[in-house]
This record gives structure tokens, sequence and C-alpha cells, in this order.
RNA sequence: GGAGGAGUUCCCGAGUGGCUAAAGGGGGCAGACUGUAAAUCUGUUGUCUACGACUACGGUGGUUCGAAUCCACCCUCCUCCA
């Protein structure tokens, strides 16, 4: 159930209920895959760092330990001791990501296992029925995410069959929440429009999506090889023939830029793997742009990464300190960087809703774009 | 003591007279990573008073217009026979 509490412009300030919390929105998600966000970062820092929803992957899932395993155990919120908002992709990113391992049909994708090569199929059904074994609040339609760009008539036929499988999603899960054991019977579902780099396919396909009544719907398939300035016309050329009174995802993105920018387009929910990949490699977001803590030198040691910043790294260890666990390998090096920068993300949104309920999200807008000196 | 083989730029390893500052791999460094398969992809990796110069292929000396490449001696290491 999704209200809207404010709204400055085209960007919108919300309230969305789900069976393990409430979400303020705009809402950054972190993305945890696995169940577990890279780096080892625990159920307890998710909630220190300020993480409202948490994101986990139904293709990784399957494979390991087996949505089987996890359901036995009580489901994913009990497999890794969250007790907030989660949201589980569908496997749809896979079919891009591991685009040399697949084979798509009209029933689904069969997928060469990364781990093993052994044959894996997921259709709609097979989606929704992992999803349900890990009971998550929100679960996404199986989608099929196109790269960009890519040949007119394969996304028009590609779009079309991400419609159709989304009502067979819907069935699915809708049946799969009558099940006497199911984990999570109030899980919702989020339809993902898609449609390449053309504004009618994409527009066409989210007339037809928003037919189906979903709980949330998402835009998908950017960010995947369009230039930035592209993916902005996307959006703002499906907006408008999104449901208003229903929360808007862009999946995958993005930089501190793009969520400003998106939001300021009336996207609610994000969710991006950038902020914890970008740390293991030292990468760090701050307030006065992108910092990379390898290469910095001695004269640091004593400051913060960020004199901003108020997350747990930040307040307990010095830049110098940081740089000397990434000079030594250490692991906590890059658990503390994926720390900071999630903390900085999920900061960076909550700045945002307070710009919007005060009516200063244009002036946050201007004054962001203005401290960048290379826009991300 | 005798017979063979080998010593190349950070490492491994090509290269047998000019097209070689020297293939390829590793490592290092830099850049890229947007619903997380991947040290995955790209660039770079002798020095300098840099469109040129200098120093480099175990050491020293030679042959040659020109040598990592040919010759002599020396040093070191490996294998086999005593």
């Amino acid at each position: 159930m999704f209200q809207l509490i404010a709204s400055e412009g085209r960007a919108r300030r919300g309230h969305f209920i789900c069976a393990h919390g409430e979400v303020e929105t705009p809402v950054f998600m972190n993305v945890g895959t696995q169940g577990a966000i890279k780096g080892a970062v625990s159920a307890d820092d998710l909630k220190e760092i300020g993480c409202q929803v948490e994101l986990s992957n139904t293709y990784h899932l399957h494979l390991r330990p087996g949505d089987a395993l996890i359901k036995s155990m009580g489901g994913l919120h009990r497999f890794m001791n969250w007790d907030g908002p989660m949201l589980t992709d569908s496997g749809g990113f896979q079919v891009f990501s591991l685009a040399g391992r697949r084979k798509i049909t009209e029933e689904g994708v069969t997928f060469a296992s990364h781990i093993d090569g052994r044959r894996i199929f997921m259709g709609p059904e097979e989606s929704m029925r992992i999803q349900a074994n890990l009971g998550a609040d929100i679960a996404m339609a199986f989608d099929e995410c196109v790269e960009n760009p890519a040949p007119y008539e394969y996304v028009k036929a590609s779009c079309e069959r991400t419609l159709r499988w989304l009502i067979r999603s819907q069935r699915a899960q809708l049946r799969m929440r009558e099940e006497a054991d199911a984990i999570n019977p109030a899980q919702m579902l989020f339809g993902i429009n898609q449609g390449g780099i053309d504004p009618e396919l994409r527009v066409w396909h989210m007339k037809e999506t928003a037919q189906i009544p979903c709980d949330g719907y998402a835009i998908g398939g950017l960010a995947v090889g369009e230039e930035t300035l592209v993916m902005y016309e996307m959006i703002d050329a499906v907006e408008p023939h999104m449901p208003a009174d229903k929360p808007r995802y862009l999946m995958g993105v993005g930089t501190p830029s793009n969520l400003i920018e998106s939001v300021a387009r009336g996207i609610d929910f994000f969710d991006c793997v950038m902020p914890a990949r970008n740390a293991r490699h030292g990468k760090l977001f701050t307030w006065a742009g992108t910092l990379n803590i390898k290469n910095e030198r001695h004269k640091a040691d004593e400051t913060p990464i960020d004199p901003l910043c108020q997350c747990p790294t930040c307040r307990s260890h010095s830049r110098g300190y940081l740089r000397h666990l990434f000079a030594a390998g250490e692991m906590l090096g890059a658990r503390l960087a994926v720390l900071h920068n999630l903390y900085f993300y999920n900061n960076l949104m909550q700045q945002i809703r307070e710009a919007i309920e005060a009516g200063a999200f244009a002036a946050f807008r201007a004054e962001y774009a203005e401290k960048l000196a290379r826009p991300l």
C-alpha cells in the first residue's frame, strides 16, 4: 500500500507499507544478491547504516544455498536474520548478465549454471516458485532485460513476451500465496517495463503493463549500454503512463546523480550494486565526489573519509587507517568501505526525502549537480 | 676430474647479426564497472633535461658499418659419467 505524503514537481515523497515494515520513499534498496552484501555486511550492519529494504536475487539463491533449503528454515528473513522489508529480483537481469550462458524460449530461459554448468530452467512459474520459497515482501515479475542497443524487432518481440510473462508471474504468485505453507501470503508483485531505447515501444509496453494490477511498477532494461541522457529520456517518456498511486522502481540504477535526476522524474525505488562493488576496489563516495582510498597518501592519515559523514566507518576510523587496510590486502578494508558507501547512498536518499518534504528538492538537486566537477 | 646444458628487462619465458627498449604470460600501476558469474575488460609497465638521448640481455675483451644474437677467456647454476 502506497501513500503520497508530499511532492515537488514530479518528485514524490511517499510511504509504502509491506509485511515486514514501512518504507519511506524515495528509497535506495541495499543489494545483497546472495543473502549477504558482498564484503560480509551483516543484518545488524544494515540497520546501522540506515538500510530500509534489503534486495536479494532469485537466480543466485536458487543455485546456492537453494530456495528449498531456505524455505525449510522458515524463509529468507529468518535465514539471514533480517526482519525488515525485502525485495527479490526475479532472475530477469541474469538473462542479460549471463547472456552467453542461456537460451530463451516462450516458456522461459534455460541457463547453464555459472558455477558448474548444470542446466537451470527458469520461467515465470519457476521464478515465482523460488521467490515464494524465499518469502520476500516484494517479488519481481520474471522478465527479460535486453541490452542497449538491440535490434528493434528483437526488443519488440522480447517486451511482448515479457508482458505475457508478467501475466503468468501474477497467476503463479496468486496461486502460491494461497498455499497452506506459504512463507509470506502477503507477498506483493511489481511488473516491469521494457522496450529498449525506443520511446514508443516503451510507452506501449508501459500502458499494457499498467493494465495488469500490480503493487508497483518498475522500469527495467536501462543503464545497460545506453547513454545516461537516453536513460533520462526513457524515464521521461514512460513515467506519465505509470499509475500514480503505485510506487515506481528504476531497476539497477545508479550513481548518486542518477538517483537525484530520477527522483526528479518521479521515481520512488532504486537499487544498484555500484556502492558495494566500487567499495571492494577502494572507491568511496563522498559529498565532495568520488575518492580512491588506495591512491590516498599519508597527508590525509588523520582525517575521516568524509568529514560530513556519520557512518560507523567514518566515526571510528581515519582515512589513513582504511588506506592501510587496503594496502595490506585486509578484507576488513573492503567491509568498512562497503559500509561507508551504503551509508552514503542511504543518507543521500534521506536528504532527498527531507528536501521534498521541505519543498527544497529543486535547490538540493541544483546544489548537488554543481558540487560535482564531473557528474556521475 | 670428464661430458653436456643454461644464464634476457620486477618474475616466468620468446628471441640466433640490423625491422629489438626487446613477443607472450604473470605481477604492478591507472581507468572502466549501474535489477553483482568472474583480477572481467581497457590502457600502461627501463631512465631522462623525452617527436630525441642514454642505459640494458651473467662479466671482460674482440669480430663487424651494426651484436641479446658471432668469437675468446672468466664467473654462476643444473644434469650425466668418474
